[in-house]
DNA sequence: CTGAAAGCGCTTACAG
DNA sequence: CTGAAAGCGCTTACAG
């Protein structure tokens, strides 16, 4: 061993587990460590060939550079957050966090930036999580998703000094650039489709109306309603097929005559809800259409397949992804609108029985 | 702003937003950094009141470690790895990860660790990433799930010097504690279950065979269907829904006469495969027996309702999370193995029909 | 265009 | 029991 491995063998470790640091490439390109550091940041000032002599002895030694140094000198984390609070099975029964996961994935892995997960239950263990991400200097920004009526997270994120970006408009001052999918226009849609098979008694099952996304596809179902001269009828759920199913228990025995068609705020309420009609003896869409959201894959694998309304959550999640990096990196950004969330007709929806419905009449299936 | 404050000053930065550092608590307290670090690290060697003085300034300017810092001096990342490598559609139907990852989450953030994800399609990509998250040095250690066959990422993870836990055992030597649940016990109980209402002929839609747990499940269906004296018809899928509702039309229409029951590896394939026999005019459980593997939250909520295999998701993933910060604290770990999985029998499993069935027969249902 | 030095906020031998 | 110093591997003014 040449004397100038001196210095790493220290720790009695073998060279060949050692890994290269810029002080190793100084040396052995015979320049300064700040003159590496220039030329590995594609900084100027540095000459061409000396810039291709250093590029080439770090390649040889398989350099790469080590994060922890490199986050403790510029004060970055190179890494974004997202806390995730709900209830663990509402989470597991949507495949919404997942697909967005993935299309945040497309956009990191390529800018070299990690995703810390947290996953926590609702209440002060959330706000904890984030003021602990932020402490730790984990994660530079975070993703703010479920927004919330009146959301304190704004106001703890701008506290925290961390970058954010939310996922739809907060309903107040926000310092934060939105990425939003305009799923209004897909309750309209689902509406417009049951009002033209001749649906005049529509309930909806909605999300908890704290939620803003929820409170938001209610609103745009009870707008739709009252459009058509409908009343609307609507039963809050926490999004889960439990509740989903309890409430299309509720909707069916209504005194009042139950609806003919019933518009859920997500697909495992929906396919709970679809169970609920079927053992009650109702055939979907005969006697009683039903539609879902977010178009689930289960959506079209199940019988009768289920009228959903699609978004694109991976594209989601990477614009997402990609405006908060440009926030972080400073960059000027606007709020961002997706396309619209559009409506996919399957089977469990067609026209409304012209008489109130019986067990055994036959009707040819319509619609789509 | 006293003459001392002038260093911390340099950036221009606001006094109230500059943290704390141990440098700061040194001076308040009157001592070396050293010590301070000590006390904070509760090291031995450090006079109780000098240990509580240090204790009381560090509370009063709201010091909290930098783990960049920390991270760099004690060559630790204070956060573990979890490498999503599946298809999307596929990850997303499967409830097994968000819950996973709720239970890991309950045992990190306990430990001040946090949890790296990455979603990646399966193939090279995978290799690259376990390879950035190790060189970027941003994780101790990685939770390896969905073992394969002779799995490459053994070798590779071993290579790049990061600790792991396997979930289930390896079919080769590995040199890292392995948490496992035996599914296999639940497809037994399934089997048992299915030959006690009289069933002979049980198809098994299988998950990938290059997937350990996949096989796992393949092999205890094949030994227990041996140990009955039955043929076992087994149809290869990808854990898709859409696979699973292919090879259940396969099934249905094998010349050889058709399955009284089928086992499917997964629930989505399970769900899926529930719709192709009721589109097909067949009725659940009366002409055709179904079970799933998971226990998935939906699996209650379908009409009718699924008969699965459970076992506790999160459980495991806490498990999982444990031993792997004990390897990565170089405490002995042992082999775990969690409770069995077991079977929830419901409604889409009843008695074999006596006769070759027919669409209208009518027969009490039985069973669960 | 290039070098030498200080600094990021911790930890950890090494001396007293 | 305590202090002063070096080091982790980078980046970045500051001089030449």
């Amino acid at each position: 061993m040449a004397e100038r491995d001196a210095e790493t063998q220290a720790v009695g470790r073998a060279p060949a587990t050692a890994r290269a640091t810029i002080a190793d490439v100084a040396r052995l390109a015979g320049v300064s460590k700040g003159l590496v550091s220039f030329a590995l940041n594609d900084r100027p000032g540095v000459g061409a060939e000396t810039r291709e002599r250093i590029l080439a002895t770090a390649a040889e030694l398989g350099w790469s550079p080590n994060m922890r140094a490199r986050s403790l000198s510029t004060n970055r984390a190179f890494a974004i957050g997202l806390v995730l609070a709900r209830e663990p099975d509402i989470v597991a029964a949507d495949p919404f966090f997942p697909t967005f996961m993935a299309g945040v994935e497309t956009e990191l892995s390529g800018a070299g930036q990690a995703l810390v997960l947290a996953t926590v239950t609702p209440g002060r263990q959330e706000a904890d999580t984030y003021r602990s991400l932020a402490l730790d200097k984990r994660i530079d920004g975070v993703i703010l998703s479920d927004l919330r009526a009146g959301d304190d997270r704004i106001a703890l994120i701008e506290e925290l000094g961390l970058a954010a970006v939310t996922l739809g408009h907060p309903d107040a001052e926000s310092p934060f650039p939105a990425v939003s999918i305009d799923d209004e226009a897909g309750v309209t849609a689902t509406m417009e489709h049951l009002v033209q098979l001749g649906h005049r008694s529509i309930a909806h099952v909605a999300g908890p109306s704290t939620m803003l996304h929820a409170a938001r596809r209610r609103r745009a179902f009870e707008r739709s309603a009252a459009a058509h001269g409908l009343a609307a009828r609507v039963v809050e759920t926490d999004f889960s097929a439990t509740e989903g199913a309890a409430a299309t228990r509720h909707l069916l025995g209504d005194a009042d005559g139950r609806p003919t068609a019933i518009v859920y705020s997500n697909d495992p309420m929906a396919l709970a809800g679809l169970a609920v009609a079927q053992r009650a003896g109702l055939s979907v869409p005969r006697d009683l259409s039903i539609t879902g959201f977010d178009n689930t894959d289960l959506a079209e694998h199940v019988y009768p397949s289920l009228t959903s309304v699609a978004t694109d959550v991976a594209a989601w999640g990477a614009i997402a992804a990609r405006v908060l990096l440009a926030t972080i990196a400073s960059e000027p950004v606007d709020n961002t609108d997706l396309p619209a969330a559009r409506l996919v007709a399957r089977e469990s929806t067609s026209h409304v029985p012209t008489l109130t419905p019986t067990r055994n009449g036959r009707r040819a299936r319509s619609g789509a």
